[in-house]
DNA sequence: CTCGGACCTCAAGTCGGCTTGAGGTCAAGG
DNA sequence: CCTTGACCTCAAGCCGACTTGAGGTCCGAG
């Protein structure tokens, strides 16, 4: 009654449990101890976590996820208002990101007819000024469509 | 009059030594080298790298990128025919994640009002079967639209 | 009392796509 | 002759989001 273990958290959010003691070391999730040191999370830890995936989805990172939740009521309950306020911005963010595969799309359209694919000027090597990257790290526009097994969502 | 130095080509290309030093490693680009080792590049690298860069766009990995790169004629200059052959099916490939997305703001619209963010019915938790994600790294939807500086392409 | 299973911590490894740094070579110019 | 600058190689580092592994604790059942 006082709260889910991280195995069972695991199991109904398909998440792994190290996936989840990471979370909590980032304070996306929080979680009360037992007297033997085991994690007890409360039961709106698995909305909180829907809210992560569906963060990530829309391409935003932990600290990112970490500064929206941190928006929510403290005292109460968070209400499905308040989701909502969170992931209002997700639309713009999203409709940028179709947006700016579209214009790479009709840039390949018009490229490939002619082959041209030169550096300075093909829409294709340069897609707007978005992209143009710095720093180490991957960065590739979309691993989307990787194809990767069924995911392990049992139970 | 035998080639470019690899100087040259990273001002012409906006890709730094090192990246280039890289993927001829990866064998995406090939040099002959002078008598003191430094590396000759042939004009046609530059289009090989503009070539590379779009498909870095449309998110191929380097490994796929050098597969689609290995398929070019290998006595003469590649037309550009051999270019849109290879870039054909990145049509495909971006019509795709432009749908994978739309289908990510069109279930936003859907969940966004009633705040249900369900781990398991809702469409924002799970996007098709989409991005369930195995093994390590990082991997997020886009990063195509962090801020990113005002790249060095000078020249 | 011992066993198994679930849990714990902390450090290190993974992946992709590079960058950075240490240490060395080569060619031209003062 | 010495410097400067562009180049070389090879090893290690970086980012993000985790996973993996070693080594230890806790608890109930047999």
């Amino acid at each position: 009654m006082d709260g889910l273990s991280i195995g069972e958290v695991a199991a109904r959010s398909g998440m792994a449990p190290s996936a989840l003691r990471y979370y909590e070391a980032q304070g996306l999730v929080t979680a009360t101890r037992t007297a033997g040191g085991a994690r007890r999370f409360p039961r709106s830890v698995l909305r909180r976590l829907a809210f992560v995936r569906a963060a990530q989805n829309v391409g935003l990172s932990l600290p990112e996820i970490r500064a929206a939740l941190d928006t929510l009521p403290e005292g109460r309950a968070p209400s499905a208002r308040d989701w909502a306020r969170l992931s209002r911005g997700w639309r713009d963010r999203l409709d940028e990101q179709i947006a700016a595969l579209e214009q790479l799309r009709d840039g390949l359209s018009s490229c490939i007819g002619c082959g041209c694919l030169s550096l300075k000027t093909c829409a294709l090597s340069n897609p707007g000024d978005v992209a143009a990257g710095q720093g180490a790290g991957a960065r590739w526009l979309s691993p989307l469509l990787r194809r990767v097994p069924p995911g392990s969502n049992a139970g």
